[in-house]
DNA sequence: CACGTTGTAGCACGGTCGTGCCACAACGAA
DNA sequence: TTCGTTGTGGCACGACCGTGCTACAACGTG
């Protein structure tokens, strides 16, 4: 007896719309209204799943992290573990249209943070998943394992990322890509 | 014959009101009546200074980037290149509460940006400038002047200044000074 | 004194906001 | 068929929004 309408991807589909708004528009406008409209449902269906504007703001910004998260455990694990370390971060970098939205969206609604505290949580638990990748490579790599190794790398990363969004969409994007390789190749040449 | 007004001064109490509501209720509760009451004037006095609500939020940008700049010219140029290059850098950490206001604030007024386009533009020229100061400071420490160096340290400045953001206010901050401490000796001792 | 300038205070308009609430269609189960 | 469930669409309320506009007080200058 499947449900007549599937609410998980009437969710996504919410989810995205939100996404294009934040992305065109600014996160200021986006409401209700403008989400419904987007999506192309009205705004008495889109609050048959999402009953309040936070919820869906929040399964907005949870989307984000969790299709990230897959895209980090969908990356091949080959024998080269510099090869594998590298792209699994390289997920984590806006280097394309869809990661780079993702991105852009995720920091608009971050700022949201102090009206929304779920939002706050939100952003703690992804950063916390990616010192833990940042932690997992740097053990692969062989390098040593400080505190401080993780950190530099992770700290490297999301700067590298910050930058990358202040770019124009089409400009090169390969002085990043080196940039993190060098850090790993340095990791792993330092044994410990 | 001045102006029985200071504008200036009026202008910076009313962007101090605006970081005060962006960092206690969100970008989102920032209009012209929450800062007004905020800075204990009426709104037919904030709009005698700024007449749109796009200019209060323009100038709150740019006046932090002004304070930095100026902490920045403030450091004293002793003869230490390499202390004088960390204290320069670690103007832009958010250490204090000072600092981390303002990147807070700064961040949030960024993700507006797609609808106040001159955010954008103020936040490219921060960029610039502080893209500038990494270079001055690869140089004066003999480090290869490359560009990936160069990148390099502003990519980890600027990552370590995010998450010392996602940091509690009273949190150990001293794991981010070594790093940054440790990049510049790592830049001096790499002569090129 | 009168007069223009400067600054304060606030009313009112048209609009958007989130959300409570209801009417109604579409459907499966009885 | 009749019923309850599920989903759609939308009206309406009170609140807040930015801003155009006016009334008025306070002041320097003539």
């Amino acid at each position: 007896m499947p449900p007549r309408l599937d609410v998980d991807a009437r969710r996504a589909q919410l989810a995205r719309a939100v996404w294009h708004v934040v992305l065109t528009q600014g996160v200021g406008a986006v409401s209700v209204r403008t989400v419904a409209h987007e999506a192309g449902v009205a705004v008495g269906s889109l609050r048959h799943v999402f009953p309040t504007r936070a919820e869906l703001l929040e399964f907005s910004a949870e989307l984000i992290v969790q299709r990230a998260a897959e895209r980090v455990r969908a990356v091949p694990q080959d024998g080269d573990p510099l090869a594998h370390a590298l792209a699994v971060l390289e997920e984590l970098l806006p280097l394309d249209a869809t990661r780079r939205a993702e991105m852009e969206v995720n920091l608009a609604l971050v700022a949201e943070a102090p009206a929304l505290p779920r939002l706050a949580a939100i952003r703690d638990e992804a950063a916390a998943g990616i010192a833990l990748l940042c932690r997992q490579a740097v053990e692969r790599l062989g390098g040593r394992d400080d505190e401080s190794t993780v950190r530099r790398l992770h700290a490297l990363l999301d700067g590298l990322a910050l930058h990358l969004l202040s770019q124009e969409p089409g400009e090169d994007v390969t002085w990043a890509r080196a940039l993190l390789r060098a850090e790993l190749e340095r990791i792993a040449s330092h044994h410990g």
